[in-house]
RNA sequence: GCGGCCUUGGCGGAGCUGGCGAGACGCGCCGGACUUAGGAUCCGGUGGGGGAAACCCCGUGAGGGUUCGAAUCCCUCAGGCCGCACCA
């Protein structure tokens, strides 16, 4: 790339010196980008508060358009030039809105905080606000280049403390609010508090709110707070030497940062209660303009499943509670599986085997405590690997204990098995082997018995040991169900109506109800890393936790002497995290007034996990300065709040890559939701339109070896690939710095321009499908702009040469098609097809031999969202002295889109035989009539019988002959 | 395994709710112009097969179906991509 010789020669700049060159394009593309920086032209007023305008007039009264990128990670690798993909698009659309009358809001910020920035920084030996800055610093250089018209005012770090501040702000939101289950909302603490100290509602374990100290209260509190601290089972990464969300260990167990081992650990941590806007998350998905795949995902990862709880009488008057979506099948529950770490399993276990054990229930173990925990120490010691390969082979362990099938009353044997998930419903479950496919198989393995309760419609017959599999369908009624003294029975019902029965019989008898289980958890929200938001959380010298009043944010995260993670061998599970902010003493140790005088606190010394800051910069955006609220209501309003086309609220679109489909954009719209519940704000999501980007990848070529070579530095002969001399193979593969074929933006802009570059990427192909770059085509860009530079101004003498006539009918048809299909295309954000209707029309202008100035007017201002600079620059030249950016778009003519004359193709049994010439508005009788009139239809029939004709006016007539 | 998506020229891709002649636009390739030269730029051509030509035949992953008419709708299969993954 930096090898070839620019575009601009010498040569041709002596003879041509006003032709658009790369040279050219540099001079254009930097003057232009200082002058709208000079101007302000992208600065959108907002309706009050420091960005208000009193010159824009009623800006309350203008549509808004509100446009979202994701917001980059400041990584210090540099762009390659699939990162600004989206960038360019949604700069695109914003301006096409800002020319069709919208109050466009579109900047961008960064998301500074977390892991990669703070191993960047340990990588280098520098501190992170000081890399991450730099990084922030060059990357906004640039982005810079590439014109993005962008309010530069809006452009928050989550790294500054003036952003932080809220987002510690909105936790503690979060924090002292709790969810009303009856009105489905979230509701500030202390309401509840009033509730319990009033005594309208009770306290768990009837005790009286007064008589309790702080701790106990708190500790009460902590069961509803929607952030709260709590030891749990968590994801411990000794690697990283921090937990991990759920959503960040991989399948087999892994971190997907660094793809360090992972294991379970209890500690105590900070949880987001956003199970309990399961529902609210699944519903409201309904009210966005999202994606099905995306929605589908949500859902999917919320895994809502509506079905029964039931218990199971065990020894010792114990009971064992399960969760199945299949209370109809209750009647062929023949065992029971724990989960290996099941809290119950050591209270059931029994001193010694009961009579007639077969031998493989027993693991060979001499009793079932040694059983149970052989197997739990087989369990632990599998790789996760190992566990998925074996995913087909049940094991599992008699408990050597029995329990009740509530309604069949006959004895079940207990087992432990890790087919089931502790961390899912109760961990335990009632196994039906004829009507699931686990159990069946675990059932085969351990001989257990099968009892078929729902009849099978496929002509198996109704003996399960004849059968390959469990029959799991549900289209079918129940049989084989009566309890044996009589007072049950769901035999002939359906198995919905079966569902519903056997519920509220196991209701009526307190043993069982409907319920609703998810597969969502709470989110666990510290992380012991030194580069994220502070919790503005202390304790006392009793540990009661404290809230830090808002007058004390933000809590600035503090310089440290050593910041890096302490981490341990990857392996080392024992390990426990420590927190590199406990390092600091002095900051750790405080003295405070809360209220009651000064005294004595420990600070919290976790930090949130980098999504925090991005869960919620959409409203920062709104009112980035905003000192006294995290947003003010009215500019809320006007960006973000509810309309007719936007029920929920929200951004009117967000792009960014579907790897955020579950993480990132169910926290923000948990985050905003409780925001909203609190009353903050207006919208209930915060985003509304979703649109998903698609990958620029790149050939990666790889030596004998294995190992990628320089993709720039390859030779490429009769389909053969070679690098220094070698043969390398060619693969697809995406875009990146360890497969040695990222291309720089910057190198493109300096061969063809930035717009050359803009252009290009817009027109490889739809906006949300992946598109392989290709380094030579790029040039076919660059050839339309100068071709459109040509058709206005002379590449010899810089003069105009549009002409003054006025252009005549075929020329105003031809821009006037192109304006309605590039209004389209812009609207629909097909990019790629506007951009071919604007070379077609330019294509047309340079076949004609000259441009009429209107025309050329006209193709500059719709080319100028697409190529910005240069249709700034041509516009001057044109001789307007205001930047286009707040023009009109151009509007298409009615009369000139639909042609006087259709050539309408009549067809004899779907050939074409004959083309007539007709008025757009003819009817398909009188089509009709014009069609078997034509001499070339009346010969082409020839003596046939004409059996039926479709006539579509104005396009087409369709004669089927006999 | 479950769920979702995709498959059009040498390549990236057009083709709106089934309605003409598929293949817009760009790259590449072929030919020409300008040039000391050109990988710069400009002009023309370019799905496959046949024909001197007008023109004819075949073509949207494979096979089948619905229809007067299918790249577009339905079924089966093949290949590819993505998500979840023993979720009871």
């Amino acid at each position: 790339m930096s090898e070839t010789t620019p575009a601009s020669g010498a040569a041709e700049t002596a003879t041509e010196p006003f032709r658009y060159s790369a040279a050219l394009a540099a001079e254009i593309e930097s003057r232009w980008q200082d002058l709208w920086e000079k101007e302000g032209t992208f600065h959108a007023p907002n309706p009050t508060g420091a960005l208000a305008d009193p010159s824009a007039g009623d800006v309350a009264a203008k549509p808004h358009s509100f446009i979202m990128d994701m917001f980059p990670y400041p990584s210090g690798a540099g762009l390659h030039v699939g990162h600004p993909l989206g960038y360019i698009a949604t700069d695109v659309f914003a301006r096409y809105q800002r020319m069709t009358g919208h109050n466009v809001l579109h900047t961008l910020g960064y998301d500074a905080f977390g892991l990669p920035a703070e191993q960047y920084a340990v990588q280098t030996g520098t501190h992170p606000r000081v890399s991450t800055e730099a990084n922030i610093a060059n990357m906004r250089q640039q982005l810079r280049r590439l014109g993005l018209g962008h309010d530069p005012r809006r452009s928050i770090s989550t790294i500054d403390p003036e952003y932080y501040r809220w987002t510690q702000w909105i936790f503690l939101q979060i924090f002292d609010s709790w969810y009303d289950e009856t009105a489905r909302k979230a509701r500030p603490i202390a309401e509840l508090v009033a509730q319990f100290a009033s005594g309208s509602r009770e306290l768990p374990g009837g005790r009286d709110w007064a008589s309790l100290s702080g701790a106990e209260r708190e500790d009460v509190l902590g069961e509803y707070r929607l952030a709260y601290a709590k030891e749990v089972p968590v994801n411990w990464c000794p690697g990283l030497g921090t937990v991990l969300a759920n959503e960040e260990v991989t399948a087999d167990g892994r971190s997907e940062r660094g793809n360090f081992p992972v294991f379970k650990s209890n500690l105590r941590q900070w949880m987001m209660r956003i199970t309990a806007y399961s529902d609210r998350l699944i519903e409201d998905l309904e009210l966005l303009d999202w994606p099905e795949a995306i929605k589908l995902q949500q859902r999917n990862w919320i895994g809502r499943s509506e079905g029964a709880r039931v218990d199971f009488a065990a020894p010792g008057d114990r009971k064992i509670t399960v969760f199945t979506t299949r209370p109809d099948t209750l009647f062929g529950a023949t065992y029971m599986v724990l989960a290996p770490e099941h809290g119950l399993v050591d209270e059931i276990v029994p001193a010694a085997w009961p009579e007639g054990v077969p031998a493989e229930w027993t693991g060979g173990a001499d009793t079932p405590a040694e059983a149970v925990a052989a197997y739990r120490a087989a369990a632990a010691a599998k790789s996760d690997v190992e566990r998925q390969v074996d995913a087909k082979v049940k094991t599992g362990v008699f408990t050597g204990a029995y329990a009740v099938n509530p309604v069949s009353g006959a004895a079940v044997p207990v087992f432990i098995a890790d087919y089931v998930l502790m961390g899912y419903g109760t961990g335990a479950i009632m196994a039906v082997p004829a009507h699931d496919h686990r159990d069946f198989a675990f059932a085969r393995a351990f001989a257990l018995p099968m009892r078929c309760v729902v009849e099978p419609t496929d002509g198996r017959g109704e003996d399960p040991a004849a059968w390959d599999d469990a029959f799991d369908t549900y289209d079918s009624v129940i049989v084989n169900s009566a309890r044996s003294e009589g007072d049950l029975s769901l035999d002939g019902l359906s198995v919905v109506d079966a569902k519903a029965h056997v519920t509220a019989w196991l209701a009526e008898r307190g043993i069982g109800e409907g319920t609703v289980n998810y597969r969502l958890r709470d989110w666990l929200f510290s992380r012991q890393r030194y580069w994220g938001e502070p919790f503005p959380i202390v304790y006392d010298e009793d540990g009661v936790m404290h809230a830090l009043p808002e007058s004390m944010l933000p809590v600035e995260v503090p310089e440290v002497d050593d910041y890096s993670p302490r981490t341990y061998d990857a392996y080392d599970s024992a390990s426990s995290p420590e927190t590199p902010l406990s390092r600091n003493e002095d900051w750790v140790n405080v003295e405070l007034d809360l209220g009651d005088g000064p005294k004595k606190y420990r600070r919290e010394t976790n930090t949130m996990p980098n999504w925090a800051g991005s869960c919620w910069y959409e409203l920062r955006y709104v009112d980035p300065s905003n000192s006294s609220a995290v947003v003010d209501p009215a500019n809320e309003k006007y960006w973000l709040g509810p309309t007719e086309t936007k029920p929920a609220g929200g951004a009117d679109l967000y792009v960014g890559g579907a790897e955020h489909a579950v993480l990132h954009l169910l926290y923000a719209r948990f985050w905003h939701k409780v925001l909203h519940d609190l009353g903050h704000v207006s919208s209930v999501e915060p985003f509304h339109k979703l649109f998903n980007q698609g990958m620029i990848t790149a050939d990666v070529y790889r030596d004998e070896r294995g190992f990628p070579v320089p993709a720039a530095e390859v030779e490429e002969r009769d389909g053969q690939y070679s690098w220094q001399g070698e043969p390398v193979k060619r693969e697809a593969g995406k875009m990146g710095k360890s497969l040695k074929n990222a291309v720089a933006p910057d190198d493109i802009a300096d061969e063809y321009g930035a717009d050359t570059l803009r252009l290009y990427e817009m027109s490889m192909g739809p906006l949300d499908v992946s598109r392989p770059w290709d380094t030579r085509a790029v040039v076919g860009s660059y050839r339309f702009l100068q071709r459109l530079w040509r058709n206005v101004v002379s590449e010899t003498t810089g003069e105009l040469v549009v002409t003054e006539e006025t252009p005549d009918e075929a020329t105003l048809r031809a821009l006037h098609k192109a304006i309605d299909g590039i209004r389209g295309d812009m609207a629909g954000l097909r990019f790629n097809t506007a951009v071919a209707k604007a070379i077609e029309l330019n294509n047309y202008l340079v076949k004609r031999g000259s441009t009429p100035r209107p025309v050329a007017e006209q193709l500059v201002l719709m080319v100028a969202p697409l190529a910005p600079h240069i249709a700034e620059e041509l516009w001057r030249r044109l001789g307007h002295g205001e930047s286009l950016a707040h023009t009109d778009y151009p509007v298409a003519d009615p009369a000139y889109v639909v042609d006087e004359t259709v050539t309408c193709v009549v067809q004899i049994k779907g050939k074409v035989k004959a083309r007539l010439e007709v008025a757009p508005g003819i009817s398909d009788a009188e089509l009709e009539a014009l069609a078997l009139a034509d001499p070339a239809v009346v010969a082409a029939i020839g003596g046939a019988e004409v059996r039926k004709v479709i006539a579509r006016a104005p396009k087409l007539v369709n004669i089927v002959t006999g």
